[in-house]
DNA sequence: CGAATTCCCATGAAAACCCATTGTATCCCG
DNA sequence: CGGGATACAATGGGTTTTCATGGGAATTCG
């Protein structure tokens, strides 16, 4: 699993009464770059309370690693339960929303919830993914560093937001 | 770990009005033989007042790096976290710009800010990585060896800068 | 028909690009 | 060895393009 482009930086953007948000252009770049899909994958982070999301073609890696677990693994009926349970939470736990030719997605409804993303998105590149955060929930999780909530709160200065 | 070329060297160059610094060529050699990217990835030091800059290629050797790492612990909550955090520091804590034809970024003013970084950047190669100093908090620094203190002031004399 | 969704265009700010100038180190040829 | 020509680095300025975002028209669906 060497992927040759990554997810880095940070981006604050607003999601509007529409509920459309901007993808950063930075991080549409990685993704066609990866493949050439204008899509980008979201679901719920397994440990911390925001979004997790990434492009297509990583997910399509990320099932044959999947695949190849099972297959190595004596079939087990334990290792077939996690497999199935790890299955379900990757394909049907997602969904798949296209970016349009400005690079906006519609934010689905059930997503936003479970990430309780609100007027601001806040994204972070994390390497082979990256996360979508309400700004306010990543200032109050303990486990998050200090130096990374100084990136936080300045973009939220950067915007006039207290 | 074993890197072809090493930064080394040091520079003193002017940030203009727009935000924008020019990228000693002599590092931008390196960063073109080690890699075929036109950009640099910055990050807040994680000992000095100062900002720590790479490559890709390096960026890309460091992910490498944490993901063996865990595959290899056992996937403890502890170590997850910790992946976790480690992650989000070197991804999203970070930015990516690219230099243009004549050698120069844009500075990030989350970064410029990050680093104290005013009207002079000073640039030391220090192998793997280089560094961006604000000149005069390098001269305050007492961990900074005299010797690379003088370095910086023969800079700034050159420059005419008392 | 009403509500929501998709498409299309508008805009202001910021970033990328292009061209010009200057200083300095290098090379080459007399 | 000198001196002019050359190449490249750093920097300044103006112009074009892209980005994030807002609003409205058209379209679909119940």
């Amino acid at each position: 699993m060497a992927l040759e482009h990554l997810f880095q930086g940070s981006a604050l953007n607003a999601v509007d009464g529409k509920g459309r948000v901007s993808i950063p252009a930075f991080l549409r770049g990685v993704i066609e770059r990866r493949g050439d899909a204008r899509t980008i994958v979201l679901a719920k982070h397994e440990a911390f309370p925001c979004l997790s999301a990434y492009d297509p073609a990583y997910a399509a890696l990320k099932h044959a690693k999947l695949e190849r677990l099972l297959e190595k693994e004596e079939t087990s009926p334990d290792a077939q339960l996690e497999y199935q349970q790890r299955n379900l939470m990757a394909f049907a736990a997602t969904e798949e929303v296209p970016y349009d030719s400005s690079g906006r997605i519609l934010f689905p409804p059930m997503m936003r919830r479970k990430g309780e993303i609100g007027e601001l998105a806040l994204f972070l590149g994390t390497g082979e993914t990256f996360q979508i955060w309400n700004p306010q929930l990543l200032l109050d999780d303990p486990r998050i560093p200090e130096d990374l909530k100084d990136i936080a709160r300045f973009r939220l200065e950067e915007r006039g937001v207290s």
